[in-house]
DNA sequence: TGCTAAGTTGACGTTAACGTCAACTATAGA
DNA sequence: TCTATAGTTGACGTTAACGTCAACTTAGCA
């Protein structure tokens, strides 16, 4: 237990804006306690706004990161059948992240090549 | 050479609509040839398309795709200083996509344990 | 207890990336 | 030559993801 984190506390930390933090509660990412009409974000709170980054980084929807932090939600005890139904989501999920992995490696030989070419016609040229 | 894609074509073969060409065209990331008033796109068009889509997929910018792409442009010719100024415009871009990689690696990690634990769960249960 | 700094709730503004008409125009085949 | 089909140009609408006030309220501390 941290004692939990103020809305600056956690804007600083992950370099958002504390509207960010506000909007991300609006849209049912975050779940900040409250201490009066005071936020006070906790240690799940911290991972799911950690997620939810990295997730946009990637270039997922808001909605389509919380349906995955919903569905893989530690505290919610499933069946068999909600059991099934994530292990699906996870391959579908595993399946998107595949095929970005896949865009940046042929990006990223794309560039080799540029620089490759790059660097001969530079050492090849006159002073 | 192949003639030319007229909008439809190209639109089907890459599953956007007309007018998402037409929007590129005007945000500078294609430029069609014209026949009278009819827009005939170039090998050249193609693979900026799929270099652009391939951009926006991994949550590039239409104006971060088309700095690099116009950076890479194989027939301009570049003198000394702005081959060097590639140069480093590349290795950004590659940081860029390492970060993006090292992000997809991170949630291929965590969706990995959870499924381990899905399915240990499924299979420590009555049926 | 009084003040400053931090926090809160609306409400409206903004930007990117298109979608959606409407009103023409051009082109190719019968 | 006529007509159906594809294409064109505005112009305005939309959605996601916040930014930007304004007008209060609260909380810690000298």
């Amino acid at each position: 237990m941290t004692g939990g984190y103020s809305i600056t506390e956690l804007s600083q930390e992950f370099d958002v804006t504390p509207r960010t933090l506000r909007f991300y509660e609006d849209r049912g990412l975050l779940a900040p306690a409250r201490r009066g009409t005071t936020r006070i974000y906790s240690d799940r709170d911290y991972t799911r706004l950690k997620l939810t980054l990295r997730g946009t980084r990637l270039g997922f929807s808001l909605e389509e990161c919380k349906e995955i932090m919903d569905m893989y939600d530690p505290s919610r005890r499933l069946n068999s059948r909600q059991l099934l139904r994530l292990c699906a989501k996870i391959r579908e999920h595993r399946n998107a992240l595949l095929a970005k992995l896949r865009d940046i490696e042929a990006t990223l030989d794309a560039m080799d090549e540029v620089e490759r070419k790059c660097l001969d016609t530079l050492l090849s040229e006159p002073a």
